[in-house]
DNA sequence: TAGCATATAAGAATAATTATCACTTGATAA
DNA sequence: TTATCAAGTGATAATTATTCTTATATGCTA
C-alpha cells in the first residue's frame, strides 16, 4: 500500500478501499467485481476509478493483467511466477505453480529463431473438483 | 466446406462467402476482420451473421477460439494440437508447434489433485522478428 | 496553509458483441 | 415443380466492458 505513494501515487480514500478489497486476497477479479465491493466501502466511487487505478497498479508493477478468455480483463494480485488453471464450467481459476516447465519446439513447423521470448504461460483448461 | 453442412448447417451464400475467406488462411483474424473482407464479396452481409456463423462453426469444430489478450475474439482455422506465439509490439500471432511439453507441478504451493485437465495451452509472449 | 499536480465523479462516448424479430431461403418431401 | 418449415438473415436495439471528458476536489510539498 505504501510503494503506491512510492511510485509516485496519491493516497486517497478511493485507492485505501481498493488496497483493502485487493489484499482480501480474491484473487483474479474482474474490474467489476472489484467495483462492486469497492461501493459497499465507499458508495460514490465510480467505475472510471477502478479501471483507472487498476491500470495505473499495473503499470506500477503492483498487479497484472490476466488474459484469460472470457469478456472482462482480470487482475491478479499474485505476482510470484505462476500459471493458471481453468475450470470450463464455472470459470474459477486456480494459481498452478510449477517446478519446471520445458518445452520443445518442432523446427520444421515453426521457426521461432527470429523471435525473441520474454515469457511463457501456461493454462490448464478443465473441470474443478466441484464441477467435476 | 462440406463439413458443415455434415453439422446440420445449410449452405447458404453467406456461409459460402465466410468459408472462402477463412480458406484464404489469413489466420487468427478478428470477427471484424473477416466482416470487413466478406463484405467485399457480399455487401450485404450483417456484422451479426459474421458473430453468429464463426460461433456455429467452433460449435461444430471446424474453427476453434483463441483467447489471446485483447479486447476482440480471434478465431484460428487452424485445428492442428499447436500453440502461440504473441508479438508485444505488433500484436502478431504466430502458430508453435510443439514436439513435446513437460512440467512438473508444485505439489506444495498448488494442489489439482481433484480437478480433471482437458488441455493445455501454451503462450509465448516476446518481440517478433521485424519488431526486434 | 497555499499552490498545483494529480485524482475524482458523473456521464457521454466507443467498441465488441448479443438479442430480437419480421422476413427469407435451403433442403426435403409431397 | 410446389409446399412446408426449420434454419438463417439483415436491421436495429440492447448489453457489456471500457475509455474519455470535464468541471470540481483533494493529497502533498514547500
Ligand atoms: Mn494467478
Ligand atoms: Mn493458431
Ligand atoms: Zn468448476
Ligand atoms: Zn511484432
Amino acid at each position: 500500500m505504501e510503494k503506491s505513494k512510492e511510485k509516485g501515487l496519491k493516497l486517497t480514500p478511493q485507492r485505501m478501499v481498493l488496497f483493502h478489497i485487493l489484499s482480501e486476497d480474491d484473487r483474479h477479479m474482474t474490474a467489476d467485481e472489484i467495483y462492486q465491493k469497492a461501493r459497499a466501502e465507499h458508495p460514490m466511487l465510480s467505475p472510471a476509478t477502478v479501471y483507472r487505478n487498476m491500470e495505473q497498479l499495473v503499470e506500477a508493477g503492483l498487479l497484472s493483467h490476466l488474459d484469460l478468455g472470457g469478456p472482462s480483463t482480470r487482475y491478479d494480485t499474485n505476482l510470484d511466477d505462476h500459471h493458471h488453471f481453468v475450470c470450463e464450467k464455472c470459470g474459477k481459476v486456480m494459481d498452478v505453480y510449477l517446478k519446471d516447465i520445458r518445452y520443445e519446439l518442432d523446427p520444421e513447423k515453426s521457426d521461432l529463431s527470429d523471435v525473441r521470448i520474454d515469457s511463457s504461460q501456461l493454462y490448464l483448461h478443465g473441470v474443478c473438483g466441484e464441477c467435476g
